[in-house]
DNA sequence: ACCGGTTTCGCAACCGGTTGCGGTTGATAA
DNA sequence: TTATCAACCGCAACCGGTTGCGAAACCGGT
């Protein structure tokens, strides 16, 4: 039984034709009753399963959907990711998951793949690297729906799905202010970076809306957790140094948070802490972290929701892309 | 530009039958050289990509390795998709990851989505909730090879690749005795996966040797944070309480963690902590933490190396399956 | 002119399903 | 008796490549 056994071998069992066969599984009204059972019956004995590679070449779909990711490893993506699968399971779709590991040759590659597979859809959140989004433009030529998220190109008109970053960066910025602080530091990511900008822009509102001007010696940024914690003993360590932090994702928050205890300084008496994080990252901490959720699992299953939209939407009969924007929840706890 | 180019659009084109086309690009000896040239230029020119679907259906095979995984939301399974993308792309492979969420339906569904997809290879880490492992059973029937890791199921003869519990447990519970300690409590998962039952043996083997007893009062078990932390919060409050503290894994150790804090115990003074944790969770804590490293990287690698070696073995002649062990590496930090 | 051997290419079947269309059968109506 | 029609099923093409085999064209040698 090493071989799986297909419509033909059922055909020839019941000396029926092939045609009659696929028909008679998929209840078709041609097909007469007894013809159904008998054919249904065997399959069920022999354990049919059909063939998605042959369903996906004849039809030209293949009920999957590409998600092209930066990567897996931290607590955004793979909480996006559940809210993908959510949507996607419900279509009976299946989901094609490809890591681009920030790698702009991988990003090609993946998207190569994904077509070359016959995906009806794509979900991406781009690469740092990538500066040419031809790949991309590729996608929409062939009319295959995309929608980016999170990590979106500027330059592409498509569906997006992002976090509020200012929103939410006002927010935390806010609630420092309202307890009291009055220097506040922000460590940003990389300062090309839209959503960099967008959490500095909040972070502005924030400090304007009381007043108090942006002072460039608060503001610090870094790749990695090592960059950041460089960065953040500097900040820690220069004359009237910060007495809150906000910090942008994960990642920073670990660097940041590694300064301030090797300074030895005390959470949230010397300095309040609160950032971009995912649960339970931020609860893992002592004190635990107040913190802006970015809602992975909201944002996944609102861009795979427009996604599928414009899957079953008539091909040509485009819609203008939408832009939609997850508010981001803010959680109190020990740091603020 | 809707449509994707294929070999008849360039066979059209030239003049030329698909056959010809379909050698010319792939350098068959029988192609005279300006044929090749020709169509290599218009192929470059046309964008042609092959059509991935059409080459499964016809050769049977996908290059595809599928990757099952109960879940990709913490540290460990991550890094080892990191290693088994490594090796998989070596291959010049696509890997195709599914989730089972722990859920048993899941996981027999993903099997079948693999299969219907022709992958060439599985790797596989199973759910808690499998009992039944039949459609694992299925796939060896199949004579497509698969290699458990991690979560292996006992009653399937097929190559595994583990992280020898026993002795990175005994590693870490010795180190604990070694600085002093003589009350030392180990948190297991679900007492039924071998995993657990490995790790308490290791724990045993390190107890004994220096002349200790297992108090049953020193090992408590949990399957979520929130467990954890009820029955670290009893450990600590009886009389006797332990000294040191072996997690089993990065989700114990959180609730752990958050039981000492709460008991305002130091770490290490009153209490040293040391487990199965991955980069970077180990290092966010306060104090950084000691831990076994599980080094997914290396499991997936060697999984992934072991599937290939199935993979490229003739047809039948399959050798005896085989039992991996990696070896953890303990890291020591402020923990302990 | 004829033969054997290359070189170069096309025909057609195939992978495993799907589907338009046409054919056969039997029942019913005219 | 014959036309009509529904019920039921098979033929064959198709999706996009791959490949065994045969054939045409050309070569130099006799």
């Amino acid at each position: 039984m090493s071989q799986s056994i297909t419509i033909k071998d059922i055909a020839k069992l019941l000396g029926l034709s092939k045609s009659t066969v696929s028909r008679a599984l998929k209840d078709h009204p041609d097909i007469s009753p007894e013809t159904k059972r008998a054919v249904k019956e065997i399959a069920e004995k022999l354990h049919y399963k059909p063939n998605h590679v042959a369903i996906s070449l004849r039809h030209r779909k293949s009920r999957m959907i590409g998600l092209l990711v930066p990567n897996i490893s931290y607590f955004f993506f793979p909480s996006v990711i559940e809210g993908i699968e959510e949507i996607v399971h419900e279509h009976g779709y299946q989901l094609m998951i490809l890591q681009s590991n920030e790698s702009y040759e991988r990003e090609v590659n993946s998207i190569d793949t994904m077509l070359a597979n016959n995906v009806e859809g794509i979900l991406a959140s781009v690469s740092r690297k990538t500066e040419d989004f031809s790949h991309f433009k590729n996608v929409i030529d062939r009319d295959i729906p995309i929608v980016f998220f999170d990590r979106v190109p500027e330059e592409i008109k498509a569906d997006m799905v992002l976090v509020d970053d200012i929103r939410g960066t006002y927010d935390g910025v806010k609630h420092l202010l309202d307890t009291g602080r009055k220097q506040i530091a922000i460590c940003i990511g990389h300062p090309n970076l839209l959503i960099s900008k967008n959490r500095l822009k909040g972070y502005k509102m924030a400090l304007n809306e009381v007043g108090l001007e942006v002072e460039e010696k608060y503001i610090i940024s870094g790749q990695s957790i090592d960059d950041v914690e460089r960065a953040t003993h500097q900040l820690l360590n220069q004359e009237n140094p910060p007495d809150g932090i906000f910090a942008i994702s994960d990642l920073t928050m670990t660097g940041i948070m590694r300064a301030i205890y090797a300074n030895r300084l005390r959470i949230p008496e010397d300095i309040a802490v609160i950032g971009f994080c995912e649960e339970p990252f931020s609860t893992m901490y002592n004190p635990p972290l107040s913190t802006i959720q970015p809602m992975g699992f909201e944002i996944g299953k609102m861009a795979t929701e427009v996604l599928f939209t414009r899957i079953q939407a008539e091909h040509g009969f485009m819609m203008t892309p939408e832009i939609h924007n997850i508010t981001s929840k803010m959680v109190i706890r020990g740091s603020t």
